[in-house]
RNA sequence: GGAGAGGUGGCCGAGUUGGUCGAAGGCGACGGUCUCGAAAACCGUUAUAUCUGCAAAGGUAUCGAGGGUUCGAAUCCCUCCCUCUCCGCCA
């Protein structure tokens, strides 16, 4: 959500994104309802002060008389009153709804673009790799080593689900490990930050175990509820289950006032994600790049508004700190206007080779959402000024799972048909080097 | 699932014979006195949202949410939501 004052004296910004980001709401009508709504509340208020002013008249008064004819005024004005609010509430509500459906305005380095095609790469590493072999994808691989298991899943539940077995099962408790440690550490966080010449506090990140369901509610003030053809919706309990964990991290402070010295909060989760994948028939059916259910470690943090955009920043120097960490060649893509979320500010998503698509495939992505989730939520920070302000928010993916344990199947695959496991996993693997005997 | 208690400001917590209660008190925070400095002590300040206004300032709303009674509701009535405790069940 936005503020009002800041659309009101920005009217071009939000026209800009309303059209860069492909969204339809009506600008004009919600400012000409600004109005109304303005001149209504102006009156109404002023009946009420009349109102509480004769209220203390009647308390004081003596003379009988005197008193009656205030009780009188008073029953007057209660009915005007109650006439000016019938007219103030469908205005209100339609200026409500209004307001909920703008986006967020993206920042100015955000390329304008009408969908994918519009995304710029700002930098890539590491060279697609060359084989010397004839390669498999993923699911080949996994099939072929006991991996992956998509044909028992979806007789037991569906399509768009699998099993994860064996020494893969194994790698994504070694990679929740290894990243855990990594964010879990003030020491490394704060070497991320020197090398990537950022200049923010080094708190580490707090680890949660976050629920995987969630109240409309709360999905409202986030503004993830919609689309809710994407959602799992339990209708006996009327809960949904989370798309991601930064949909239950995210309100973890919600109608609270933080302090300043609080900031930045930083958390990371491992949670299992649900995603019905409505509209997406016939996309990715191969495999386990796209799942109806896939475990994810995510992170999500508050801070001062005049560092999100540093604090985004560190949370992809950290996710590419990962992929380089794994040796998984990337690149990163500065999402446009058309192809980032409605309550983005700016989106960054990292790309990662897959060789068995010879494609680069979204693992990652980085949102700014600035205060337009806080407003939301009525998350705020008191300032040591005395001042208020609505904290800023960003969430990151820091591994997808699937997708992750994807790359490093395809980039890693060896011509005896083994799988190398990564350096920096052998350790959390109990000294083992590949997966397939 | 059964029974009971409760939801008040950054936090804790008074206030329920309806008016002068945005709300005592404490803690915290901030400013000051004292000190070389700090602690302690003492003095003072300290909710949020919104509307009008260049500002100063003022108005209005908010005691879980919504509705009702009343000239007037944190206080009375109704509905709903949420939390906690005990019992049952259970990893």
């Amino acid at each position: 959500m936005l503020d009002i004052n800041y659309i009101r004296e920005n009217q071009p910004k939000i026209r800009a994104a309303i059209k860069n980001k492909n969204v339809k709401v009506d600008l004009d009508q919600l400012l000409t309802l600004d109005e109304k709504r303005r001149q209504l509340i102006t009156d109404i208020e002023g009946r009420r002060s009349e109102q509480n002013r004769t209220s203390e008249d009647i308390a004081k008064e003596s003379d009988p008389k005197i008193k009656q004819a205030a009780i009188e005024r008073m029953r007057e004005l209660k009915d005007g009153l109650k006439e000016a609010e019938e007219l103030l509430e469908p205005i209100q509500q339609e200026f409500n709804a209004l307001l909920l459906d703008l986006p967020n305005v993206p920042l100015e380095d955000v390329p304008v673009g009408a969908d994918e095609s519009g995304n710029e790469i700002l930098r890539s590493w590491g060279e697609p790799k060359k084989f010397d072999f004839e390669i498999k994808d993923h699911t080949e691989l996994g099939e072929t080593l006991g991996l992956l298991n998509s044909q028992r899943a979806a007789e037991v539940t569906g399509s768009r689900f699998a099993y994860i077995m064996g020494d893969l099962a194994r790698m994504q408790f070694a990679l929740l490990q290894y990243a855990l440690n990594l964010l879990t550490s003030r020491k490394e966080i704060g070497r991320i930050i020197t090398e990537t010449g950022l200049d923010l506090p080094d708190t580490p990140f707090i680890p949660v175990v976050p629920p995987l369901m969630i109240r409309p509610e709360a999905f409202g003030r986030m503004d993830r509820l919609e689309p809710r053809d994407e959602r799992y919706h339990i209708e006996s309990d009327d809960l949904y289950l989370i798309g991601s964990a930064e949909h239950t991290l995210g309100p973890l402070h919600m109608d609270q006032l933080l302090k300043e010295a609080d900031l930045p909060l930083r958390y990371v989760a491992y949670t299992a994600a649900f995603r019905r994948e409505a509209g997406s028939y016939g996309k990715d059916t191969r495999g386990i790049i796209r799942q109806h259910q896939f475990d994810k470690i995510e992170m999500e943090t508050f801070c001062l508004p005049e560092q999100s955009r540093k604090e985004q920043d560190l949370l992809v120097a950290i996710q590419e700190y990962f992929l380089r960490d794994l040796e998984i060649p990337y690149r990163v893509m500065n999402v446009c206007t058309g192809d980032m979320g409605k309550p983005d500010a700016r989106q960054i998503d990292m790309e990662c080779w897959m060789p068995g698509q010879e494609k680069y495939r979204e693992t990652h992505s980085a949102d700014l959402m600035t205060d337009y989730q806080a407003r939301r939520l009525s998350t705020r920070v008191k300032r040591n000024d005395g001042s208020v302000q609505y904290v800023h928010m960003n969430d990151a993916t820091a591994l997808a799972m699937g997708r992750i344990l994807v790359a490093i199947m395809e980039n890693n695959q060896q011509s005896n048909g083994k799988i190398a496991i990564p350096k920096i996993l052998i350790p959390l693997m109990g000294g083992q080097e590949s997966i397939g005997q």
